[in-house]
DNA sequence: TCAAAAGTGTTTGTGGTACACCCATGG
DNA sequence: CCATGGGTGTACCACAAACACTTTTGA
């Protein structure tokens, strides 16, 4: 019974990246080159090399694809089903990343083609990648009900009104000012810097988020 | 870049598989009776067979060790460092199982010793399980807030007291009678039997959790 | 001086928490 | 009739939600 007993399974890690963009949220998707599911779009991933962790190949194919390095990433469910791959066993771990919002992704390593797509207005996805966005767009909404990582998709520094607009997209619902201002300042999860933006109208001063907060909050319970 | 050009690694499911005796939560360990870790106890689990999905193959296991089918069962995370099995490279996909209270294991298919631990006392556990068997205790605690899977621990029919203690148990600080009847009652996740338990003092009415129930509760926000 | 967005408190209602006594049965 | 666990209602407090006007800047 040991391990060479058995034929082994492909692994592979896809990585689901998700940014706020255009006022909605987008996720980048890579048109398939070869086969199977040629000339599909598909969730970036590949092979996972015998030498690194499911995290360091995680982090290697986001940094293909986009560049970025120190981004928000986590492990969301590992898809396994047989036949899930035409070309054999292939066991897919997939990961969630957040990146931040004005990120111009264009000219990955790879000649392959890719490009953000609003999450309401997805093309045919190769493999099961539907699926895989779809439980990706569930946990973070879920997610980011009770934890920071709404701040992920914002740039470093960015005013109160952005930040609500940013949790509007991401909850689909409008917030009220005073009370999301309120709150938001009560958790004290952001600090204010001492820059100020101007544009249209009053200047609004720029905040950013503190990496020391302790940014979650015990969820309702059903009944305690 | 076809998938047979990679070294594969091997692919392994180990189940996390709780219960609720003797006024604690316990898990199923596995004493291994080979290398490596010989000695030592273990998470129950095996290698995926080609053929059968991940879940397919956490049933399996879970049945070969307790012999029971229908029970509560989550992918949990999946394990993959590089070095975290001495035979190379595994990457294990974990899973937490929820078996009802009153399970007497003992005697599964295979000849390995297998016995209940209480999660406060574990003993030193092989790979890295010891891991694995605190991120299920973190996410059942978790999850137990807001959904109803506690009642997975439970067998089929129960008192309300027997199902105070056991949330007690597994939040593991006391809870108001009155306010935890009200809530329960409210929440409309469990209905009243037939059947009345006799014991010591007055009887008390048996409960049944009711299976169309939508038991879950939206988290409270961090900021709304 | 006007347009545009930033910023700021109070009131009201709901839900969570704390708390003590009577009831039904078996021995 | 007594011991044991089962079952029931109310009062207070804290936090969530609703709501409108003043301020600052650039054009």
């Amino acid at each position: 019974m040991a391990a060479s007993d058995y034929p082994k399974p492909s692994v592979t890690v896809d990585v689901v990246i998700i940014t706020l963009r255009a006022e909605e949220l987008q996720v980048l998707l890579v048109k398939r080159d070869l086969a199977p599911y040629k000339g599909r779009w598909a969730v970036p991933g590949g092979f996972v090399h015998l030498d690194e962790s499911l995290e360091t190949a995680a982090r290697r194919e986001l940094h293909e694809e986009t560049g970025v390095a120190d981004v928000y990433l986590e492990q969301l469910y590992t898809f396994g089903d047989p036949g899930r791959d035409p070309r054999g066993r292939v066991i897919s771990v997939a990961y969630i990343a957040l990146v931040p919002a004005p990120l111009t992704v264009e000219a990955g390593s790879d000649a392959r083609e890719a490009r953000w797509w609003s999450l309401s207005k997805l093309p045919p996805l190769a493999f099961d990648h539907d699926k895989m966005v779809q439980l990706a767009l569930t946990r973070l909404r879920y997610k980011i009900e009770y934890s920071a990582v709404g701040f992920r998709l914002l740039p470093e520094c960015f005013t109160l009104s952005e930040l609500q607009k940013a949790y509007e997209i991401i909850l689909g619902e409008p917030l009220d000012k005073r009370n999301f201002r309120r709150r938001i300042m009560e958790a004290e999860v952001i600090e204010p810097t001492d820059d100020i933006r101007a544009g249209e109208g009053r200047p609004a001063r720029l905040y950013r988020f503190r990496r020391d907060a302790v940014a979650e909050v015990k969820a309702r319970r059903l009944f305690p």
